[in-house]
DNA sequence: CTGAAAGCGCTTACAG
DNA sequence: CTGAAAGCGCTTACAG
């Protein structure tokens, strides 16, 4: 035989019509058992599969969603945050589970994805992932609105930011944090990461830490909050210019593991101990987080679950159901970096 | 306008035909610059996206390429070996920058995935990753090859092995770690990870290491290499079954990273100092190996350059260009777990 | 340089 | 339960 192998061979050999191998393929009801037995030896035989640009043209659907993945400009190539990597793992899964295909693309924030994918029919719906400055990406999200593209978006969970979210409860994990960290008698504590609305995310962790400050009788000190994105040598930067300051902290809450990490060699470095000094806790519970030394205390996001909700939510969106931003639980993981209960 | 523009409305708004519109979008210099210009213009107005199922199924290919990624049965959900996420993320960077798209999907070995993904036009070609027992995968091969599917192996590249395979020179690797150990006066070798024809990379692997040892006058001990497949478990567990030996030894080299760290934990665990009574190696130059502790002296296998041999040679393939398996380098990372020479 | 027409391989009303 | 036919939205010979 030459070439693929079509519905209309195995139509031919079955001497039945290329409609009933369609048919008879989908396991229609409609189909005769026996028939559609006989047709799915020849398939079989032949070694058929289903031309799926034809079947998705036909029947104006892809069966496949499209992840794009944001990276911060500034972060080296090779280095993806292991956090969207985990998420990456998880999204993939859940798609197989659900019998979606999974196209998966790095962007950049500024370039010009965001009329891509589902407008070209090659995918269903699309998810998007990444940090980076909101204030770019909303706009973009707007368009996305106004072109009803099927969309959910990991992220800052907040009301008024268009479309769907799933996120994790990030005022919840900074309160929770910094909760812990007060019970173990800190009272300055230093937050490294953005805060405002370039990155919602961090933004509410902040608030969370300011919270639990606030409801312990403490005050916040702007001071200590240094903007960062998420790498390790800007955390490192960051936390040199917080020594810098020579205003007094006895912990450091990160906006992220990999800000921890940064900030964890600075201190080391300039032989400040973590956590008799220092406390320092972090945000995400990567891989990493619990095989560096001091291991780190930091919350956990689920990205198992993280992923299914994320894939349920845009299916159910696809197939016009309806589907409303999600925020999933933070969970606070101890470990050494920020010591036990000074006695 | 009601649904998604398509080339006839267009045409129509242009007032051409719509082969001409068609032309125009692929900047076929066949249409006059003037006319062309326009229609880029009104698509742009429209909002309008070629619809890729209907140009595949016209042009019989797809612009598209499946990443297909084993993993081992046994392995937790959630749990990737970092060193295929690493791999993930450059063939995902590779994919973009050769403007191909990436279809990724989880698969385990034993499933029917060696007929799916080209057979229905989904992909113009596949990539094979993951570790797996190679007696059991030699035989989907074939069927690929039979099939004519376009496909390159991320693995042992060895002769003998059917298609095209793009792997790091293992032997090599093999031979310079324990090269390396040798030189700090180590002398009894252990090997965990699999030698034998379902693991060929890390038979590869232990074949370096013995010839290593010959090399030097030594012998390698068969007693002491202990097959187990790649999870920090079952590292673990290899540690504590090749302490029960009794044989004496003074250095593990370990298969992969993953492996070495269920390796230290077990040796920690036991009070076996690492590396002052016995050095530990491992192979991957994951992320983590830099921050476990003792830091760990490991083989890059050099991932970004890797995303790009596998890309390139089955772009190549696809084109019908001739290509070939091909060996990356291996380099030794030395840090601190194999210590430093004694004096 | 442009247009009319065929056709990629399916799915799905419609008719029986 | 089955078949004949239309049509998804393009690309690409073919003719001019």
């Amino acid at each position: 035989m030459k070439g693929k192998a079509t519905s209309f061979d195995i139509a031919h050999q079955a001497g039945v019509s290329q409609s009933t191998v369609s048919r008879a393929l989908r396991n229609s009801p409609l189909v005769n058992e026996e028939t559609r037995e006989k047709i799915h030896r020849i398939a079989k035989e032949l070694n058929y599969k289903v031309d799926k640009n034809a079947s998705n043209l036909r029947s104006q659907q892809s069966g496949t969603i499209a992840l794009l993945l944001f990276q911060d400009p500034t972060s080296d190539d090779s280095q993806i945050n292991p956090f969207f990597l985990s998420m990456l793992g998880s999204i993939t899964r859940a798609c197989t589970q659900r019998g979606y295909d999974l196209l998966v693309s790095f962007q950049q924030l500024s370039d010009d994805w965001h009329a891509d994918y589902e407008d070209c029919h090659k995918a269903d719906g699309i998810i998007l992932l990444g940090y980076g400055d909101y204030t770019d990406y909303e706009e973009k999200l707007l368009q996305l609105e106004e072109q009803k593209t099927n969309y959910v978006r990991w992220g800052a969970a907040n009301e008024g930011h268009p479309g769907i979210s799933i996120g994790c409860d990030n005022f919840q994990g900074g309160f929770e944090i910094t909760d812990h960290l007060i019970q173990l008698g800190r009272k300055n504590i230093a937050f490294i990461g953005g805060a405002g609305i370039g990155s919602p995310e961090f933004f509410d962790r902040y608030k969370g830490s300011c919270a639990a400050l606030e409801k312990a009788g403490l005050k916040p000190n702007p001071k200590l909050q240094i903007d960062t994105i998420t790498t390790e040598q800007s955390g490192y930067a960051a936390a040199l210019q917080l020594l810098a300051l020579k205003q007094p902290f006895d912990a450091i809450f990160c906006a992220s593991d990999l800000i921890a990490i940064g900030v964890i060699k600075a201190l080391r470095e300039r032989g400040v101990k973590i956590p008799e000094e220092v406390a320092v806790a972090g945000y995400d519970n990567i891989p990493l987080s619990e095989f560096i030394r001091p291991t780190l205390t930091t919350v956990q996001q689920d990205t198992k679950l993280a992923g299914e909700v994320l894939v349920n939510t845009l299916i159910d969106k696809i197939h016009d159901k309806s589907v409303k931003t999600t925020m999933l639980p933070a969970k606070l993981i101890i470990r050494e970096s920020c010591g036990v209960a000074k006695k």
